[in-house]
DNA sequence: CCAAAAGTGTTGACTTTACACCCATGC
DNA sequence: GCATGGGTGTAAAGTCAACACTTTTGG
């Protein structure tokens, strides 16, 4: 910790720290967004990711998880997962004032219908393709989310996050085909997640759901491994070997 | 962006914001970090990473940027790899005030002899191993930047930052085993990173160089690839196959 | 000639992919 | 029965680790 000439460490600049939320989910095969629209200016009438002001006594994942709890009206918000993305700490991300936003990613399961948003503001699910530009940086934040997001399915355990309690095989392929954008094959994806040591666990109770109709799939549980070794890669953007 | 009843958005509590960096680089086959030693209290006499406070004008890797030129003293930091690691904001992280740290790893090629530091506390390079608690909560910090680095060499053609603008292969090794404290095998090494289409290219120059006696070892520049596929996977950890 | 470091070749083990096939259920 | 989704098997192609071997330098 260095001060520069004429800098003195008790007459900081006052910042204001925000903690904002790109909340997604996967409904009905399709990779979700929590949004907020917002009454006023600047970007009135635009949607914008969830967030808010770090209090004094908070951390920034503190406040990110109140925040989280605010606007989906989840009581039992604890086990959920959260993502520190990065900061975002241009001087004009916001015209006001001198705003450096912490953002997380947060991952649920199926769609705990809408929010009960604390204040007036209106919280919708929006489809992740098929938005229009955000307020402020939004749009990046949301982008960076989106791609960490991916990057971490392929070599953690993380894609169970987007699943409920108990889920079937089918179910967490869906995981990965939605957030990936790619199909994926059956067999081999069930042998890679199988392979994978602590990554899910069988329900013992011979339990069974169907999918609607077809043959009953097993159920399965998160199990306690956090990384995934080997990996499993995204089919190959481009060429993937020389 | 909403806020919570009883808060005003214009009557935010303020935060110091700061810029702290985990300077990394490779000397003598041994990881090394840049540390200034404290001279006033809290941990008066400890080790710290070198930072400041991110200026009203700036965004916090401006401020990153401007520190790290201010501690090593170079001229050129332009073109040196800022890595953003993570945001730090526990409440109790520095005892006289509230301040949230956006923390950065920089690496830098060989050794650019210590810094003409801009103020009275001396800059060391440090061996990695071998360090005693530093201060506030860098040890923690020092410790995300040492594992993100290790995770980035697999997927990225980070490492050739570690490197000087020409570069043997065998260096580039180097890099690598310092990094991860594994051995790699050379014959496979080779075969890999040549055959990512942009992570190395060779001189043309037919220029070649002498690490003391053996074969004179081709030279190599950074190529345009950033990401690699397929990743240069750490020798197993654990089992690494089921 | 020897040691040291760079660079090439090869082989067997393993992984991955792509696909064929059977099973259980709803209609 | 047949469509639909779950689950098993397998064989060819590809990848990787391990190690033997050649090359070029300094002493």
């Amino acid at each position: 910790m260095t001060t520069s000439p004429g800098y003195d460490k008790y007459a900081f600049e006052p910042f204001a720290v925000t903690a904002d939320l790109a909340v997604l989910t996967i409904r009905a095969g399709a990779l979700h967004v929590l949004l907020v629209e917002r009454g006023q200016e600047p970007y009135a009438g635009h949607w914008a990711l969830p967030g808010g002001f770090v209090a004094p006594d908070e951390s920034a994942e503190t406040a990110a998880r109140r925040e989280l709890a605010e606007e989906t009206g989840l009581s039992d918000v604890s086990g959920l997962h959260l993502e520190q993305l990065r900061t975002y700490s241009e001087p004009d991300r916001d015209p006001r004032m001198r705003v450096v936003t912490v953002a997380f990613a947060a991952l649920l399961p199926d769609p705990p219908e809408p929010h009960a948003g604390s204040d007036a503001a209106q919280a919708r699910w929006l489809p992740y393709d098929s938005l229009g530009p955000l307020a402020f940086d939004h749009d990046r934040i949301l982008a960076d989310a989106h791609e960490r997001v991916g990057a971490k399915l392929e070599y953690s355990c993380l894609a169970t996050a987007f699943c409920p309690p108990e889920f079937t095989l089918g179910e967490l392929q869906q995981v990965y085909e939605t957030v990936w954008g790619t199909e994926l094959d059956r067999p081999n994806f069930r042998r890679k997640v199988l392979a994978t040591p602590g990554f899910v666990e069988p329900v013992p109770g011979g339990a069974k759901l169907t999918g609607g109709r077809g043959k009953p799939a097993a159920l399965y549980r998160t199990g306690d491994a956090t990384a995934l070794y080997p990996p499993l890669l995204r089919p190959t953007r481009e060429g993937r070997s020389a």
